[in-house]
DNA sequence: CATTTCTTTCATTTTTTCTTGAAATTGATG
DNA sequence: CATCAATTTCAAGAAAAAATGAAAGAAATG
């Protein structure tokens, strides 16, 4: 009888619900910034019917070793995947965590505030700048400035209500 | 007396309003996949006291002529800059239309709308897929496929609603 | 309508980002 | 505690994205 051990080199195909849901994966998350392979594992896990170890994904999607690590290590960190141990089994595994919020609140946390942190700060240096422009070019800077504040602002009021709606 | 204008191989140094201004904005605009001569352009116009013809612009942000062109027609697909027509000069003028939510809907209506009517194409696809499945795995499979379909309703009903927030 | 100025296009080059896989590290096992 | 499997790290290579600038194309001018 043929042994039922998948080979590294000849990992079987991926089902089309699997590619449907990394393609659809890797799309929604390059949106905010996150490569490729990092779409397939999630994709992948997110319908996988059992927790997986790291060589099964990358044998399942031939990516590479360090792929693999960075991108389950990087899905960690958002609380996006998380490790379930499994008895007789010395590796890790994996599991999808269903909430996509954390997706968005991750890129929140880690990109969108950030950045708006730093442009309050880059406000403020623009006012001092101000001063130094000729007068008559003031008044409508003052405007534009002044409409940089407001949308950060709004931004500020924003972000939590959009977070407590994700996550409902 | 000197010669009033500015040649192209020097053109006058950047004043530390524009490079705050130019800055923000390459950090924002790049959150929604826009390259770096992008969000250059958009920020030198938007605290440019006048309106700015496109050797202009190429000078004070020392960009090529191609990224130039290109950046703004893009800016202008978006709305988030407009031509104004000069008397007595041949060239075309920009001007930064303020209102920032051009960004937002721009990015919604090519980016994140697209996206959604695949992810929803494929969703039927993977409930065709279903079937195929071994029983035993049907039923959790089953809820994910729902939850994704639940994000999705979610994502639609709340982009209109985004999209007037930030335009009032 | 020929000429000149301005703008767009696009093949090439440059830069940035992602992936790879060998080596180092960790940590479980007998 | 030596060994070996599993994982992480990171320098180098590959791929993708952006910028460049020469050439083609438009549009205004005299």
């Amino acid at each position: 009888m043929a042994p039922q051990l998948a080979d590294a080199t000849e990992a079987s195909a991926l089902s089309e619900l699997e590619v449907e849901a990394i393609e659809m994966f890797i799309n929604f998350l390059r949106l905010i910034g996150l490569p490729k392979s990092v779409g397939e594992i999630y994709g992948f896990l997110f319908v996988a019917p059992r927790p997986m170890a790291m060589d099964e994904i990358m044998g399942r999607l031939d990516i590479s070793l360090g792929a693999a690590s960075q991108g389950l290590k990087l899905l960690r960190s958002f609380g996006a995947v998380r490790v379930v141990y499994e008895r007789g089994d010395r590796r890790d595994h994996y599991v999808a965590d269903l909430e996509l919020s954390r997706f968005a609140t991750a890129f929140i946390k880690d990109e969108l505030q950030p950045r708006m942190d730093t442009a309050a700060e880059r406000i403020k240096r623009m006012e001092a700048a101000l001063a130094e422009l000729p007068p008559k070019d003031r008044r409508a800077t003052r405007e534009r400035i002044d409409r940089l504040k407001h949308w950060l602002e709004k931004g500020r009021k924003i972000l939590p209500w959009l977070i407590r709606f994700m996550k409902l």
